[in-house]
DNA sequence: CGGGAACTTGATCTCGGTCAATATTGGTGG
DNA sequence: CCACCAATATTGACCGAGATCAAGTTCCCG
């Protein structure tokens, strides 16, 4: 099963080949992750929203929106990696709230219209561009869809919570052994090393941590022998069940 | 308008007068907040979500349900305020996610049919509870009710969001003040002195931080002729403007 | 191979945590 | 109504985790 993409909507930085790019995308790649909102969204009703969605493209580290613009469109990532951000203060603090890749749902707008987060490209990121006004007429037709959405957000919110009892609560080697579990469930491949693709200043920013800090935890679990670094970027985890513990708050 | 509720569920702690209170519950009380849910939830499906509905209490500190307790009732809050709190590690360690009041639900399951939170009532509370089984299938007939708690669970999102980013990011009496300010519009009160309801413990577990400098956070703010105190628990807002100000990072 | 960005490491400082000693408050019973 | 007691809050002294400032080092990428 195929989704055909109409008419992409013009994005900052969108190329040519980008628009020329085979006008289907696998269905199995919606359905990496939130199958729940995935699911309804490729079974029932899909002719409607799929005349209102459009492929877009972005390079790294490329904004895909941000915090106080209208929201014209929501995305479902299909590629790469976008980290959702929020600033604070105005002395250049920001706080990465969550980190969301293939099959997830970002750029909800907050109850204004307008987006509450600015949305950065981690990686080359592509995604399914839906017109907010749309979607949302699509959930109050399908009911299936709405229901969807809901488990969708109630999940996030849970996650949210985790989130909170991390930053809020842990010291800084845990936060970063919590990071690193999370990266790995991110890749969905739950052998080899874990490629991290954010700097030790997101790491920082998505923590609450100073990047020199991120650092030092890295130093610290590699001195414990729990993890192994080959490259800044590439984790081995070499013992799971500790750095787990670690994670959790469990020395 | 008002909603009869049927069949109150056992509580813990229930007493018989709760229980023999008068069987009608004024609809103004559940517009108080989140009017999205309520809305739809009192004027479509009214019947049926009545069906399963009773009204239940408890005392102040007592638990309204614990985390990873089988999830049978979400809960509508009539009155009184309610604490989500997540444990972390196992050395006592707990975070406070959310405060919720008037007009909330709370006790939302995670995915696997368990309450994610605890939820602890900061005050004597009073809540309708709805089966969770019959909530579902409500919002799977109900398209408005399934879109109010979308946008309910969206709303929520974005206050974690901001939650994230004061834990995050903010110094101890920035932090401090934001949860001031959170708690005078809490009141929906925008005059006279702030109730705290929460202990000095509590806050700190609210924000990530100790009791001490929670306590040490209030006297720089009445240092600073921010606010005064007049009992631990009164706050009396003397300049709301450089208060929403240290609360927001901008000194 | 050169240059710049990202990372690591070290030295020092500071905010908030920890431990401990009062002070205050609120609730209870005489 | 008041005295007492336990729970809560405040304050002080000290410590330590993490921030800050400042070099170096490594790693890309052109």
């Amino acid at each position: 099963m195929y989704v055909q993409p109409i008419k992409p909507i013009a994005a900052q930085g969108v190329t040519l080949s980008a628009l020329l790019q085979p006008a289907v995308l696998p269905y199995d790649r919606c359905s990496g992750r939130s199958l729940g909102v995935c699911a309804p969204l490729c079974n029932h009703g899909l002719a409607t929203l799929v005349a209102i969605a459009g492929q877009r493209r972005w390079a790294e580290r490329q904004p895909l929106y941000r915090s106080d613009e209208p929201a014209q469109a929501f995305y479902k990532i299909t590629k790469g990696i976008v980290a959702e951000a929020i600033d604070v203060g105005d002395d250049g603090r920001r706080q990465i709230v969550a980190i969301r890749t293939v099959g997830d749902l970002c750029g909800y707008p907050s109850p204004k219209g307008r987006y509450a987060l600015t949305g950065l490209a981690i990686t080359p990121v592509e995604a399914c561009a839906f017109g907010a006004a749309q979607f949302d007429a699509h959930m109050g037709r399908n009911i299936e869809f709405a229901s969807a959405v809901a488990d969708d957000l109630s999940e996030r919110l849970n996650q949210a919570a985790v989130r909170l009892s991390v930053v809020g609560r842990l010291w800084s080697v845990e936060r970063v052994a919590h990071f690193i579990v999370e990266m790995r469930r991110l890749a969905s491949r739950d052998t080899g090393p874990v490629e991290l693709h954010l700097t030790r200043q997101e790491i920082g920013d998505y923590l609450g941590l100073r990047l020199e800090t991120v650092s030092r935890a890295f130093r610290d679990l590699k001195d414990m022998r729990v993890i192994a670094l080959t490259g800044a970027d590439m984790v081995v985890i070499l013992d799971r069940k500790r750095l787990s513990e670690v994670a959790s708050g469990r020395f």
